[in-house]
DNA sequence: GGGATGCTTCGATGAGGATCAAACCATGCG
DNA sequence: CGCATGGTTTGATCCTCATCGAAGCATCCC
């Protein structure tokens, strides 16, 4: 019998199907409604609600509430880290594809994961910023290089708006299995990436979709 | 209702107490018979025989049958990452501590993972592998430097034994928070210290406690 | 106010699964 | 072979928890 921190609880709230569509909708990084949720779960609103104050009392979600909307969000990047991870294990046990689906290999080129792109675009991204030395690794900690303020402010994004958290961080990609961007740049940029409308979200789908100029931009600015 | 991989099956493997401290566990790095693993987790013997065939048929579990004794163990590096995100996550959520115990602390500073030496004491190591070139960060990757190989051999490991695995891994230390070393590199590591009874393993915990000489000792070849 | 929308709570139902005792296999030992 | 030890299977019990209909709040709009 052991102790420490009760990991088959936090397992446990993960475990339901319901619970467990939910939170993969969420990884969207956008909040949703309960409704939304209950839509993308496949279950009633009663049902979703109940599900919902679960992991509100879990501690992996947080809650905005916005008039008579009540938006539900992950909990943090943390949350996410551990959702990606068990996404992992059930990828590499779970019963093989036949074939991959064609939203599969979208996903695999480039998703949004929480707030910010994943996959392999933004694998090879991070590695071009690290290669050009804008940005700096050191360990799992990237930091900002010498030339990263005035090279994100000539493409209109300010590394220094948002302070509370971490400006650059490491992700890990479970498609890929190495790290990308998170932290507030890699929310920005993702940001501007949409904004720009160099790539859209798929429908009802973590993927996004590059249109071709719009990868050639993104090409050009990040990958250059 | 969305597709993927799925991670409630996987989530619910672990979201059951038991299963939970069987995993849990395993994590010592080990195989364990059924019959310990049902005193770890508190279940009656056929309890844990279920469980235990549970999580093989999900995949979590690999199975080495000697004699009449049959030893589980985790199926990899990627399910014992798995575990450490989620008790990131439990730790992070769960009811504060009211006061660290002592056997927290011992864990903070030195345990093992799976099959590596963890806590405050590997990350120091490795960062100070990678200081003296030793070792290569690139990024998640680590790779051996120019001197890495006679380094090693001078203290008795040789780094090309076991090519099955990868030498070098990094693994996200969940107390820490940075990486430490996993690979053949780092288990060959934890062994050395534990043969040359610089520290033993704590009775039915993951700590693992140094002795003052030690300490010195390791201290003296990887911290110097 | 009155009605509509979004969400939660209550209550009843039902199914899945965790549990253990007892019986059943398998291996090792003398 | 006969017995002990380690593990699994079976069967029965019990309880948690997911589910949804109906009713109850809250907020917005007209």
């Amino acid at each position: 019998m052991r102790e420490g921190p009760d990991i088959a609880r936090i397992a446990s709230l993960v475990g339901d199907p319901a619970r467990a569509n939910m939170l993969n909708a969420l990884m969207g990084g956008t909040a949703l409604t309960a409704s939304e949720l209950a839509l993308e779960a496949g279950v009633s609103l009663p049902t979703a609600s109940s599900h919902l104050s679960k992991l509100m009392e879990g501690g992996l979600l947080t809650l905005a509430s916005q008039g008579r909307h009540r938006y539900y969000g992950l909990a943090g990047p943390q949350v996410a880290g551990m959702i990606e991870a068990i996404t992992g294990v059930a990828e590499a046990v779970g019963p093989r594809r036949v074939r991959p689906g064609p939203r599969d290999g979208a996903m695999r080129v480039a998703r949004v994961c929480y707030d910010h792109l994943a996959g392999e675009q933004a694998v090879a991204m991070l590695d071009r910023l690290v290669d050009k030395n804008i940005l700096v690794r050191d360990d799992k900690e990237i930091r900002l290089g010498p030339s990263a303020a005035s090279h994100f402010a000539a493409i209109g994004i300010d590394v220094y708006t948002k302070p509370r958290r971490p400006v650059c961080r490491a992700c890990l990609d479970w498609s890929v299995r190495r790290s990308h961007l998170a932290g507030t740049l890699g929310a920005a940029i993702l940001d501007k990436i949409l904004a720009e409308k160099w790539a859209r979200r798929e429908k009802d789908s973590r993927a996004v979709v590059f249109s071709p100029p719009g990868k050639q931009a993104f090409e050009r600015v990040f990958l250059a």
